[in-house]
DNA sequence: GTTTTCACG
DNA sequence: ACGTACGTGAAAACC
């Protein structure tokens, strides 16, 4: 069971502010006095110190006129006013805890005491712990809630349970208000019974039990108190009431909300602030340790409902000077259109109390802004934030971010489809760009107060829905993920995506040029062929001619996909020239043409790494997608001479072998697999042998073949129809290949099992970084559906495993180049691949750092080994 | 906007 | 009886 630790702010205090006040006179820098907060401070250490709770809560009273006024006016009537010098010290304590990222409450006009039992009594899964120095509280403790009674002093304190209680006062918890009841309560102000102190009322329960049932027997009560009893039942009865504690106030705060993630750094920086250099030393190793990989700017919580709490939006142009004091969500508004520079309207600045937008135009003057989007000091919060910064810089802002909402968001859900549903799906209402500005064909004009509106409440939203992702983040154990995987290499991708790659147009065009003859030549050949001409580019138009016209079987859906042309071009030579001219035209559109769009005013392209697409924590490159250029294909690969590394530099390129396999090797524990690994034996080859139970050198080049699609079916959760699809043979044959595989490797079988077990009972399966796909499919009703689930459930953990693996190599291999102040840079990832710009000087050097990071991100229990390659252009670094 | 095809790992 | 390898993005056709 969790713990979740209820701490009574007011109650900590007074007692703070009284154990200390005669003893020690404390102050901050500016005068203002800190001992109650100092003792509170030490009070709150020692109770996390002592449970160390999962959840922490601060209660506090607030507002004058509670439920218990209603019943009985003159509740707490005559209480001396808190001190002066106590005073400003309960604001004191509240920055305190946003400081140290603990969540507080206060409600106008219930008292802490009620707060907390409202607490102490709903949480689901965990048990409660209240620190209080108030007896009163000890009516809530039951067997899932404890109290943590302060003594004299600020760090004494003992635990209550029902049965420490019992031993010590005889009662049980809630005779506490039957007490209450009895006695009265001065410092309260209600009266009890009057003459009824403590140890009568202990011996009036000892023997009745209860108020009510003392009353109901106050006739055989003898002397003066029976008298006593008998004149004061009403008030008996008004004073239990008053010592009773809610459980039912309307608060809608859950434990998991209160997760205790204690932010080190703010926290020194804080108690600096108030000249608390003995406390903060305590924490500078704490925060030394956070400083690397902390990350949370969420929004100051502790207001109560603070979704529901609308903040102020600021008018006029500039953002005012309070919002860039402290930390804030930004939202950098364009079009989701990329690299739509013109689309960008503005920057909106949210810390959750207040809002304000800075329209494009405005920006530049606004230089308090510019240097805080620029200041490291602060930590923003952005949606996107390598786009953003692209943005901005395009601007001359250099913009720094700490957090990234989106990014949080899909790391916690990679289920999650487009960025456009992330709020959504987070419970968050956004409406879409679009629906402001319209679409760039057909533009909307939106009007000042509309824009502000809108771009005021994408900045709340942003800050809110890093809040929820967080919280996700870290229920599912991926904050790690995030803040030291996925976070710093934003950044890198956005160092490679501003570097970009030079590309040379002639280079292009030659290419294009002898293309654009292979296509007509070919095209004149099919249309002889089909004796007319037609659009061969229509899958519909070119189906009709093959199967209807000239009559080629079909199987029952008439495709003209290549893997059924590669069959029908032993029937008729036309099959053979369209798969020719596909393959010319492809080149030729998607390629040759196709990505002479992107070369910029630099001679560069610079292509998106999406880290927010795949399912499987692999990246994605668009506009173009330069994770895709033909290699195969001996012509194609020509493509890849029109890119170029700077002047003087050479491209070198550094692959992966057979990542994907290694990984299945390691994470199955198949002993034979990883021992060929361990032994450098060709792998494929091996498998042969294992398969086809024979020698190595009796295996052919086909069986070496055949052992290569086999193990690459299995990566990809291998059934016999795909397999003996792949390989041109009867399924019968590839069941039995598949049974052969299985019984040679053991380890695969058993481990490709147990993935799809646990994915059934979990709905998940996970890398080893954990990152985590759902694959809610594996539950279809559908069978199709249902196999597909457990395909991609065994597919999962091996290629998101090899993402993760390269990821931490880009990471280390990028500081180690900034460590060594190496003028190389990384510019492109192709999922096992890596490339850079390396000065001719460098090479040697770059390549054995590469070559070291890429073997050593992680530790498996197979070898890696990299190939590195370099040349003039990447035709030749390959 | 969706479908088909094909380029890559 | 059915329809199947895993993960992407771009171009073109089609509706």
């Amino acid at each position: 069971m969790k713990k979740l630790l209820l701490a009574d702010g007011n109650s900590m205090l007074f007692r703070g502010y009284y154990a200390t006040a005669y003893g020690m006179r404390m102050t901050a820098p500016d005068g203002t006095p800190t001992n109650a907060v100092f003792a509170f401070a030490n009070m709150l250490q020692k109770a996390i110190d002592l449970i160390s709770p999962d959840s922490i809560l601060v209660a506090f009273d607030a507002g004058k006129h509670t439920f218990r006024h209603d019943i009985y006016p003159e509740y707490k009537g005559g209480r001396k006013p808190a001190p002066d010098d106590l005073v400003p010290q309960f604001k004191l304590a509240r920055d305190y805890l946003d400081a140290f990222n603990i969540r507080w409450a206060e409600m106008p006009d219930i008292e802490a005491d009620d707060l907390i039992g409202t607490m102490s009594d709903n949480q689901e899964g965990y048990e409660s712990i209240i620190l209080t120095s108030d007896h009163d509280l000890l009516q809530l403790i039951d067997e899932d809630t404890t109290v943590l009674l302060m003594k004299k002093g600020i760090t004494d304190m003992d635990e209550m349970t029902v049965s420490s209680l019992k031993d010590e006062m005889g009662i049980s918890p809630i005779q506490i208000t039957d007490l209450k009841g009895l006695m009265g309560d001065s410092s309260d102000n209600y009266p009890g019974i009057p003459g009824v102190g403590e140890k009568t009322a202990l011996k009036l329960l000892y023997e009745y039990g209860s108020v009510e049932n003392v009353l109901d027997h106050a006739a055989e009560i003898k002397g003066k108190l029976g008298e006593k009893i008998r004149d004061n039942k009403e008030s008996a009865l008004l004073s239990k009431r008053l010592a009773t504690i809610k459980k039912d106030v309307s608060l809608n705060i859950s434990a998991e909300s209160c997760a205790f993630d204690p932010d080190y750094i703010s926290l020194t920086e804080y108690l600096l602030s108030l000249g608390m250099r003995t406390i903060a030393s305590k924490y500078r190793e704490k925060a030394e340790a956070q400083r690397v990989c902390t990350s949370e700017a969420i929004f100051p919580e502790g207001i109560i409902d603070s979704e529901n709490a609308e903040p102020m939006r600021a008018v006029g142009p500039f953002c005012p000077g309070e919002l860039l004091e402290g930390d804030c969500s930004v939202f950098v508004s364009c079009s989701s259109e990329p690299f739509e520079f013109s689309e960008f309207k503005g920057v909106a600045v949210s810390n959750g109390k207040l809002s304000a937008f800075v329209k494009a135009e405005d920006l530049l003057s606004d230089t308090e802004l510019i240097s805080y989007l620029c200041s490291s000091a602060h930590r923003k919060t952005g949606f996107d934030i390598k786009k953003s910064m692209h943005i901005l810089k395009a601007r001359g802002i250099e913009a720094t971010f700490k957090d990234d909402a989106l990014l949080a968001a899909f790391i916690a859900d990679s289920g999650l489809s487009s960025p456009d549903n992330v709020f959504r799906s987070f419970g968050l209402e956004a409406p879409s760009f679009e629906s402001i500005y319209g679409t760039s064909s057909r533009p909307r004009i939106a009007d000042e107060r509309e824009e502000r509106e809108y771009s005021c409440l994408m900045a709340e939203n942003i800050g809110k829905l890093f809040g929820k992702a967080v919280d996700k983040l870290r229920e599912k154990n991926m904050l790690e993920l995030y803040r030291n995987m996925e976070l710093p290499l934003t950044f890198i991708l956005c160092g490679m995506e501003e570097e970009g790659i030079r590309c040379k147009e002639d280079v292009l065009s030659e290419i294009a040029e002898t293309l654009k003859e292979q296509v007509s030549v070919l095209e004149k050949g099919i249309y002889s062929i089909a004796g007319h001409e037609f659009n061969i580019n229509s899958p519909k138009q070119l189906a009709s001619v093959l199967y209807d016209e000239m009559g080629l079987p079909s199987g029952k859906k008439q495709s003209t996909a290549a893997d059924v042309l590669e069959k029908l071009k032993y029937i008729s030579p036309i099959a053979e020239l369209i798969l020719s001219y596909r393959k010319a035209s492809k080149i030729l559109g998607t390629y040759a043409e196709g990505l002479k769009k992107f070369i910029m005013p630099d001679g560069k392209i610079h292509t998106v790494f999406n880290q927010c697409v795949t399912a499987t924590g692999r990246l994605s490159s668009s506009d173009p997608n330069l994770q895709n250029i033909s290699v195969r294909d001996e012509q194609g690969r020509l493509i890849r001479k029109a890119f170029f590394p700077s002047e003087g530099n050479v491209l070198l390129s550094s692959d992966y072998h057979q990542i994907e396999l290694r990984m299945l090797a390691h994470m199955a524990g198949e002993k034979t697999m990883i021992n060929a690994f361990k032994n450098d034996i060709d792998i494929h080859t091996q498998t042969a042998c294992d398969v086809f139970g024979i020698k190595a050198e009796n295996v052919t080049q086909e069986m070496r073949r055949r052992a290569k699609t086999v193990n690459f079916g299995i990566v990809y959760g291998i059934s016999d129809f795909g397999l003996s699809e792949q390989l041109g043979i009867s399924r019968r044959e590839a069941h039995s290949f598949i049974e052969s595989y299985y019984k040679s490797y053991p380890g695969i079988k058993s481990y490709m099992d147990s993935v799809v077990a646990s994915c059934e009972e979990k709905g998940y399966v996970s890398t080893l970084c954990g990152r985590r796909r759902e694959i809610p499919e594996i539950k279809d009703k559908n069978r199709n559906v249902r196999e597909f689930g457990k395909r991609a459930a065994m597919n999962a953990p091996i290629q998101g495993s090899a993402a993760d693996l390269i990821k931490i190599a880009m990471i280390n291999i990028s500081g180690k180049l900034k460590e060594g102040g190496y003028r190389s840079k990384m510019i492109l990832q192709v999922h096992d691949e890596l490339i850079f710009d390396v000065p001719g000087d460098e090479l040697e050097a770059v390549e054995k750092i590469v070559t070291d990071e890429m073997t050593t991100a992680m530790k498996l229990d197979v070898p890696l080994t990299v190939e590195c390659s370099a040349g003039n252009n990447w035709f030749e670094a390959k």
